[in-house]
Parts: C-alpha cells; sequence; structure tokens
DNA sequence: AAGTTGATCAACCGCGGCGCT
DNA sequence: GAGCGCCGCGGTTGATCAACT
C-alpha cells in the first residue's frame, strides 16, 4: 500500500501563483504564523493549494529578506567550497548564505556556476611539479580530475592568510609564513571537485592525502594507498575538508580542527 | 516573421527522517 | 518496536523567454 497523498490532488490549484494567492498567503502567516502545520495552513488561509506548494511559495518567494539577483564572486566561492566539501546539500549551504534559498543555490549551480567551473578547470594549466620526485599516479577512479596534485607554494605573509568566516586572517595559525602554515596535533584528508561538476567527497579517505615534503606540506589528489601515495602524513598535519578543483586559478581549502570545532577557509 | 533551440527558474514530486501515538 | 503523518530535502519537470537560424 502506498503512502496516502499529502492533499486532495483533484481539488487544488496546481502551477505558477497569482498574486491574489501569493497576497492571502502572506497575509495570513504574518498574521497567524504558519502554526507548525503546512497541511492545514492552506484552508485555513482560503487557498485551493496543496500544503507543500504553500510552503514551497513561502520559503522561496514570499518570506522576508529573500534576496534575488546575480550571486557574488564571494557568495559563488561559498557555495564552490560547499558543494566540494559536502556535496549538494543545498539547504546546508543555503544556510551559509543570508537571503538565498536552497532552490534558487542549486538552480544556480546547475545551470551557472557548474559551467563556470567547468570552463576555468578547462582553461587552467596545473603548475610544474616542483619537486625532486615525481608526482603520484593518478587513480583511474579519479582520472577526470583536473587537479592532480596541489604542491603548497611559498606563500608571503599576505597570502598565508587563514581566514575566519568573516574574512578576518587568524594569524594565529601562522606558524611559519614561508611555509604552508601547519599546526600540530592534525589529520589531513579532503576532497575535490572535478571538472565534470561531480565530487570527491570526505568519506573517500583514501584517496588522497598529504605528506611532508621539504618542510612543505603537500596534497596529493587523485592518489590512494594503494597507487603509491604514500604514508599517511605525520601526526601534525590539518584535516582538510573541502578544496576546489579550480584551485590552479583560485586555490581555496576548508580545514577544521580535531574537535570538529574551529573551521576556517583559505584561499590562496 | 516564424520556427527552433537553449537557458532560466518556479514549482512539483517522491522519498527519507523524525516525532508522536 | 511499529505504524502513521508531516516536514524538509534534493532531483526533476515544464513554462516562459531570449537568442539564434
Amino acid at each position: 500500500m502506498g503512502r496516502a497523498p499529502c492533499c486532495d490532488k483533484a481539488n487544488v490549484k496546481k502551477g505558477p501563483w497569482s498574486p491574489e494567492e501569493d497576497s492571502k498567503l502572506k497575509d495570513y502567516i504574518e498574521k497567524y504564523g504558519t502554526g507548525g502545520n503546512w497541511i492545514a495552513l492552506p484552508q485555513k488561509a482560503g487557498l485551493k493549494r496543496c500544503g507543500k506548494s504553500c510552503r514551497l511559495r513561502w520559503l522561496n518567494y514570499l518570506r522576508p529578506n529573500i534576496k534575488h539577483g546575480e550571486f557574488t564572486d564571494d557568495e559563488d566561492r561559498i557555495i564552490c567550497t560547499l558543494f566540494a566539501s559536502i556535496g549538494s546539500r543545498w539547504s546546508i549551504i543555503a544556510a551559509q548564505l543570508p537571503g538565498r534559498t536552497d532552490n534558487d543555490i542549486k538552480n544556480y549551480w546547475n545551470t551557472k556556476l557548474k559551467k563556470k567551473l567547468m570552463a576555468m578547470t578547462s582553461t587552467c594549466q596545473p603548475p610544474p611539479f616542483p619537486y625532486s620526485h615525481q608526482p603520484p599516479p593518478v587513480s583511474p577512479l579519479y582520472k577526470d580530475c583536473t587537479s592532480y596534485y596541489t604542491p603548497f607554494e611559498p606563500m608571503s605573509s599576505a597570502q598565508a592568510g587563514l581566514l575566519n568566516h568573516d574574512n578576518t586572517t587568524n594569524s594565529a595559525l601562522i606558524q611559519t609564513p614561508e611555509y604552508f602554515p601547519m599546526k600540530e596535533n592534525f589529520i589531513m584528508f579532503g576532497s575535490c571537485t572535478c571538472s565534470d561538476g561531480s565530487s570527491v567527497k570526505q568519506e573517500d579517505v583514501n584517496f588522497q592525502h598529504g605528506y611532508e615534503d621539504n618542510q612543505r606540506f603537500m596534497l596529493n589528489y587523485g592518489s590512494n594507498s594503494n597507487n603509491g601515495g604514500g604514508e599517511w602524513p605525520l601526526d601534525y598535519v590539518k584535516r582538510v575538508i573541502s578544496c576546489s578543483c579550480n584551485n590552479w586559478c583560485d586555490n581555496s581549502f576548508s580545514f577544521i580542527d580535531e574537535n570538529n570545532t574551529q573551521e576556517k577557509v583559505m584561499y590562496y
């Protein structure tokens, strides 16, 4: 036996909302709230709509402080970083962008941002591998990923800012400016977004990990413990929860500390 | 000018999760 | 613990408009 429908489908209107319907719904919610029951709301508000439809209309269009229009570069960056980290969990991503709805972000990603990223990854070339040994082979599993490895170049103090969410620099985490700033007692692994828009998630912890080379920390993309990725790093490596695949142009990594409490975003 | 194709985005649908009984 | 019902989420659809042929 299937689930009972949430409303009487024969007696509910579907399709675009009229200004009158919008007004009825808005007026009702502003006066009485949702009452925690969307199913009962349309009848009370005098609407011939399904409760789910009312909820969607309110959340995506009618509620106050909804932001419409172009996404900013900062918003793009946040979406990319979070998508690389957690995938298509739009509601969580939307929670980081005040005024944006999950539907908006989903549409934006599917229609514009994904294509934008793909264009960037196809035009950006990785820098030459600057170390004496060869980079590890790419796992066939991730051969479509544009990012193969990311050796962290020496950074200036200005570049080496570990940024908080409000973009202020957390200088306490910068220990040696000419090297990638490391803090003790972290473990590193990560994920990346590939040129086809898919992402390798944190659960795939074996596919990449860092190792120390000449005091610089390095990340191996597309490598795992079976194909030359090497040992797990020393015990002072940070844990990367995301990175974006277009990192040859605009690199960003999210970090979370050992207690899962201090999330940072670093751009370089 | 008419037809076709592509892009955009609002809205729908089905399902999983969760709270309540 | 099982069943039920609602909420919220993410994938998908379809209407509309713009650009192109």
